[in-house]
RNA sequence: GGGCCAUUAGCUCAGCUGGUUAGAGCGCAGUCCUGAUAAGACUGAGGUCCCUGGUUCGAAUCCAGGAUGGCCCA
């Protein structure tokens, strides 16, 4: 007769085995069918945030796809379809930068020699250079996303929905011009914006810090210091300054900077207003700075002469320290009336001066900023504010125009500036800072701040609503919430979104040169309209769509696109749109999955995509009755993988692990089951290799031997699933335990996936897995493959089919490989109703099945659909049943009836709802079996120390518990107690033992609260009192006998240890005593277990299968005689032997298997054949 | 300079609203058990619960300050 099951080695590889499910999915479509066969209406959005694929993935993202996959499989599993559109994200500066080095391009110009159309081709084509290891590495690790119908960005489609957008929030004023400071990336010459900027912080960044003098000119140190001068000092009284700087001596103001290169821009100096400034006097000359700072900048021979407040030296002239006019080819611009412009014809420029900031501190630097309007953000407010001169005498490209250092890049000219000013004997010290400093996220080149036009995306309009929405949002780690998103959204400002650049979505902006109209396009449609062309749009990027003019509405000149092109991560942000190309198409689609019910990417995102989804939603409902102001209604932001040395794994770092060695080595489940489980999802992580391999070990390892111990004895049993179960409440003890934890473990992964803590769902699975293996098997095994009762075998086979098919469902989402194979060999095929996918079926539910005579299934459907009209497929049931808590089912009595016969139905569906009935869980028959498992525990601890091995059988032990309840749990487990340490007599001990002797200890939780401060007291008569005597009053139910307290047994813990003579071990006042006295007859005993234990290995050395009968020869001494005489019943029954003499060696005949040993010190010859 | 997170055994991590003697897995040492046998169990060594104050009868836990690391922002 064919085996039940297909025999499982007890040792599996599990990357091969995985390679085999893929396969086996491949072929059986089976990721289509678990989407497919889920209601199409109800569906449970995932978004995909899109890769790029133009690069290796690595170990951090395969952490983003297995928690990305890990939700979606376990939702299906609940009835929703989710389906999962891929996607992948081709535009923007990384691709540009990686076509840039294959062509060896350096720079713009370079790009525009080489010819836009062709570098956006070379563009095109390498966005998915490395999409074939994506997809390898994507299936590898089960991560179920349909790539074949994934969104690209750069799709016409994708761009025309980009259109869309832009066109909407230009409508409503959202979008708009400015000349503005934006961070800059000199090389790839173009704006970041500030989640860009974010990424790119390198601390401990080596700087020039010099400061430089400002001369103030003669004249101007006559109208202050010379005769009559006044200033305020600090106490407001008047002071004659006259004098301080006499005839000839220098002034100068002293100011601080980071930037030398920016020194050429200068045109204002800033100070605090309140603050207090000192005029000092190094040697013959005046210098002017921060009080504050004197002691740390100046030398210590400086002399403060006078203190002023900042508001004083307000408007005080300076000289530049170079004059506009040295910058050949630089145009020096004005602020007038807060804008920027030329400057009037003939008008004199504006003089370099002092004016006043609030942002100006005084606790480094010197108290006074140098203002360079064309470069830092404040300097370009103050300058507008102010009507300051502004020059920029640097390219976009980071080079010096014109001066001495013409075309130098900037970082480069920072020490010829220096040593120029020092030759001019304007630097008063130079050194070298380490700071933070912003880098180019791609190319590593430092940022400089920059003022030139940019386009912007007016999301401080929307603030408050940025910050609502955000209140809706479920984010796993809660904290990220209010904390890093909350607090970036509180200081939004506005998105800086054109880039100068050539591979992207191009900005649908067309402007006229002639009157300076601006429109903005749609759609494609639109712009033929617009353009009077017939033509369709094929492409919508550079250069072609550069090409598309038309005449300007309002002067009837022509109008041409804006150069830029947007932000990639708008991209990102515009793809619950984009994706279906919505509003042009698919209407119906995106309704149905907008907002997404789940997204998952790493905290790096958090400025990122998780901002630019959050920010479009809340623009797009801005400007209109839109379906919710939110994109996503529950988020995991995962933290980022270190390596061993807690280091972040970057490219650039060199400290990327390649997914491909672990995938190789232990497989996808396992590094899949390590990296739920390691930490919760938002902690850092350290990881390595070898961690994976301990999970494999210590998780996979494990379930999978218990599944290769179950499948032997089904097997040998002739377990039919098929048949009727046995009723639990005619099971064992153990049995209804093992279901209970089962249950519970089905209710705690349940709450913890449907609470987005995947580590919380998965450790108790581990946990239960853990009992399963190393309680119930090892206290069950003799129930398998040697009872007398087959009906407890029954019991058992049951027990533990029903543990692991649950055990598999539940894993199927954490390890669809490994469930799968259990799935396949358990299930599939061996039930009326089983599926040939786990991922087919539903998800355990532990609730209450009341109806038991379930009726007809399909009259019970129609019976419904005619009462109610409705129609009501088993996973909805399913689905209902499993959604429906107790207290909601009280709070709809009106449904009691609905929901009756839906139970009726789903009992009837048993296989499809998998069930576990939630009255399992008995709270007192967990304790009881953590008490055994720790008085067991204790047990084999007092064997360690009186050195008798297990093997042998002692009279008695003794155990002492804590409670009358743990008593009464002691006493109906002693047997248990007594098998599993083979001991003839469990017995509970009552602490009156006199192989005892006590300690008292107070109980702190119960007289903490009663007597607080006088506890110390409590303590202290305690520890006076007679232990024997409180012990003795305590079992006798008595108020205890401690002077000055009222205290009861519930007050007062009581320890024990063992007298000298027995072995005892004691732990949190559990205690296990233990007779260690071998008596010539438990020896006996003991030996013929001996004996036993030599037969069995000598069976498995000799080959035979399980079930062999054989026969047995001995030799030995009149002790090894006796036990045997005593114990061969049991010798034969437990080695199956038919035949069991004393004697010849060769009387076996040949194929005979013969050994040599000492057991217990008796020398013992066996031979054994098979019968 | 500011924010968030972390800091518990050699390593990776638990430790709930304050309460008895702070735990697990791995590693190490030893012992044992076993037709689950290249598994498993037990014991042991290994802890300043990052530091300093405070609150409290009592702090790994709460509060304040600081240190270190990671991330983020300026």
């Amino acid at each position: 007769m064919k085996a039940m099951f297909e025999p499982v080695p007890a040792r599996v590889a599990f990357p091969a085995l995985e390679q085999r499910i893929l396969d086996f999915w491949r072929e059986h479509d089976v990721f289509r069918r678990s989407v497919d066969e889920r209601p199409a209406d109800r569906v449970f959005s995932f978004y995909e945030g899109p890769p790029t694929a133009n690069g290796n993935p690595g170990i951090h993202h395969v952490l983003a796809r297995v928690f990305k996959d890990l939700l979606p499989r376990y939702q299906t599993m609940r009835g929703y379809r989710v389906s999962r559109k891929g996607g992948w994200d081709t535009h923007g500066l990384p691709v540009e930068l990686e076509v840039e080095r294959q062509l060896g391009l350096r720079s713009k110009p370079d790009i525009e020699a080489y010819g836009v159309e062709a570098f956006n081709r070379a563009c095109r084509e390498s966005v998915f250079r490395y999409v074939a290891e994506w997809e390898r590495m994507t299936e590898r690790i089960g991560f179920w996303v349909d790539l074949s119908d994934a969104y690209v960005t750069y799709s016409r489609e994708y761009v025309e929905s980009c259109w869309w957008i832009f066109k909407r929030l230009w409508d409503h004023g959202l979008m708009f011009s400015d000349y503005r400071t934006t961070p800059h990336c000199p090389r790839c010459e173009t704006s970041l914006s500030s989640h860009e900027i974010a990424l790119g912080y390198k601390e401990d960044t080596p700087d020039p810090s010099v400061y430089v003098r400002f001369r103030v000119p003669p004249s101007e140190i006559r109208r202050v210091f010379g005769e009559g001068a006044r200033a305020r000092l600090g106490s407001g009284a008047p002071t004659a300054l006259s004098g301080l700087v006499p005839q000839g001596a220098q002034l100068a103001f002293l100011a601080w900077t980071t930037t030398p290169w920016t020194l050429p821009g200068n045109t204002a100096l800033a100070v605090n207003a309140d603050a207090e400034y000192a005029l000092a006097a190094v040697g013959d000359e005046r210098i002017l700075l921060a009080q504050a700072r004197v002691a740390d900048v100046l030398n210590a021979d400086a002399r403060t002469l006078a203190v002023v407040r900042g508001r004083d030296l307000v408007g005080m002239r300076y000289e530049p320290l170079y004059d506009a006019g040295a910058w050949f080819g630089v145009q020096p611009r004005v602020f007038r009336d807060g804008r920027w412009q030329p400057p009037l014809d003939g008008a004199p420029l504006p003089e370099r001066r002092v004016v006043a900031a609030d942002f100006v501190a005084t606790d480094d630097g010197t108290g006074i900023v140098h203002i360079a309007p064309a470069f830092g953000e404040d300097d370009h407010q103050l300058g507008r504010r102010e009507g300051l001169l502004f020059l920029q005498p640097v390219s976009l490209s980071g080079r010096m125009i014109g001066g001495p250092w013409d075309g130098a890049f900037v970082k480069d000219a920072d020490p010829a500036i220096t040593r120029d000013l020092d030759a001019r004997g304007l630097l008063w010290r130079a050194n070298t800072i380490r700071h933070t400093y912003p880098f180019c996220w791609r190319c590593d080149t430092p940022v400089l701040y920059y003022a030139k036009p940019s386009w912007y995306i007016r999301s401080t309009a929307v603030r408050d609503a940025l910050i609502e929405g955000n209140r809706e949002i479920h984010w796993v780690p809660e904290h990220i919430r209010d904390g890093r998103f909350g607090e970036w959204l509180e200081g939004n400002v506005d998105w800086a979104l054109s880039r100068e650049r050539y591979w992207g979505t191009p900005l649908p902006l067309w402007t006229c040169a002639a009157c300076g109209a601006t429109e903005c396009i749609g759609s494609y449609a639109e712009l033929r309209a617009r353009a009077g062309t017939a033509e369709e749009i094929a492409d919508p990027h550079r250069p072609y769509i550069d090409a598309v003019t038309f005449a300007c509405t309002a002067c009837g000149a022509t109008m041409r696109r804006v150069p830029e092109v947007a932000d990639a991560w708008f991209d990102s942000g515009a793809m619950p749109y984009a994706q279906w190309h919505y509003p042009f198409d698919n209407a119906e689609t995106f309704a149905a999955h907008f907002p997404a019910d789940y997204i998952c990417e790493a905290i790096d995102q958090t400025r990122g995509w998780f901002y630019t989804l959050h920010a479009l939603a809340t623009l797009l409902h801005r400007t209109e009755n839109w379906p919710a102001s939110i994109a996503y209604r529950n988020v995991i932001c995962l933290g980022h993988i270190l390596d061993g040395d807690g280091l972040k794994m970057s490219k650039s770092r060199g400290n990327v692990v390649d997914p491909w060695t672990v995938l190789d080595e232990h497989g996808a489940d396992a590094l899949r089951w390590y990296l739920y489980t390691a930490s919760p999802p938002g902690n850092s992580r350290r990881f390595s290799t070898e961690l994976v391999g301990e999970t494999s070990r210590r998780f996979l390892a494990t379930l999978w031997s218990t599944y290769s111990f179950f499948v032997t004895y089904a097997n040998i049993a002739r377990f039919d699933p098929a048949a009727a179960s046995p009723p639990v409440p005619q099971r064992g003890e153990l049995d209804r335990w093992v279901l209970g934890e089962l249950a519970r473990t089905v209710q705690l992964t349940t709450a913890a996936l449907d609470a987005y803590e995947p580590a919380d769902a998965a450790r108790p699975i581990e946990q239960f897995v853990e009992q399963l293996s190393n309680w119930y098997v090892r206290r069950s095994r003799r129930r398998f493959w040697k009872s007398d009762d087959s009906a407890d075998t029954q019991a058992a086979l049951w027990t533990l089919y029903e543990c692991l098919v649950t055990v598999t469902r539940l894993l199927a989402p954490f390890t669809p490989f490994v469930a799968e194979e259990l799935h396949r060999n358990l299930v599939a095929g061996k039930l009326p109703g089983a599926r040939d996918s786990v991922h087919l079926h539903d998800w355990p539910s532990a609730r209450s099945d009341e109806v038991v005579d379930a009726p007809d299934v399909d009259s019970v459907l129609a019976a419904y659909e005619t009462e109610t009209g409705r129609v009501m497929t088993s996973t909805q049931i399913a689905h209902w049943m499993a959604t429906l808590d107790d207290e909601e089912a009280e709070a709809q009595e009106q449904e009691e009836e609905e929901f009756r016969r839906m139970v009726a139905i789903a009992t009837a569906h048993r296989e499809l709802t998998h069930y576990v009935p939630r009255e399992l869980v008995n709270e007192q028959r967990s304790a009881d079996t953590t008490l055994v498992q720790r008085l067991v525990s204790l047990g084999r601890a007092a064997r360690q120390q009186a050195n008798v091995r297990v093997r042998q059988p002692l009279a008695e032990l003794v155990v002492i518990v804590r409670t009358a309840e743990e008593r009464a749990a002691a006493e109906r487990f002693a047997a248990e107690i007594a098998d599993e340490l083979n001991v003839k007599r469990v017995s509970v001990g009552d602490g009156a033992d006199p192989r005892l002797s006590y300690t008292l200890r107070p109980n702190l939780p119960v007289l903490g609260p009663r007597f607080g401060r006088e506890l110390s007291a409590v303590r202290e008569a305690l520890a006076q009192a007679d232990p024997a005597a409180v012990a003795a009053r305590m079992r006798a139910g008595e108020p205890l006998d401690v002077p000055g307290f009222a205290l009861t047994a519930a007050d007062v813990l009581v320890a024990v240890a063992a007298a000298p003579g027995w072995a005892a071990a004691e732990d949190s006042g559990y205690v296990a005593l233990l007779d260690t006295a071998v008596t010539p007859e438990l020896a006996n005993e003991g030996l013929a277990r001996e004996l036993v234990r030599r037969l069995q290995e000598l069976r498995r050395e000799a080959g035979l299968e399980v079930t062999d009968r054989i026969r047995v020869a001995w030799q030995g001494d009149a002790t090894v005689a006796a036990a045997v005489a005593a114990h061969a019943p049991y010798v034969a029954n437990e080695v199956l032997a038919l035949e069991l003499a004393p004697g010849d060696l060769t009387a076996l005949g040949p194929g005979a298997r013969t050994a040599t040993a000492t057991l217990d010190g008796h020398a013992v010859t066996l031979t054994l054949a098979r019968a």
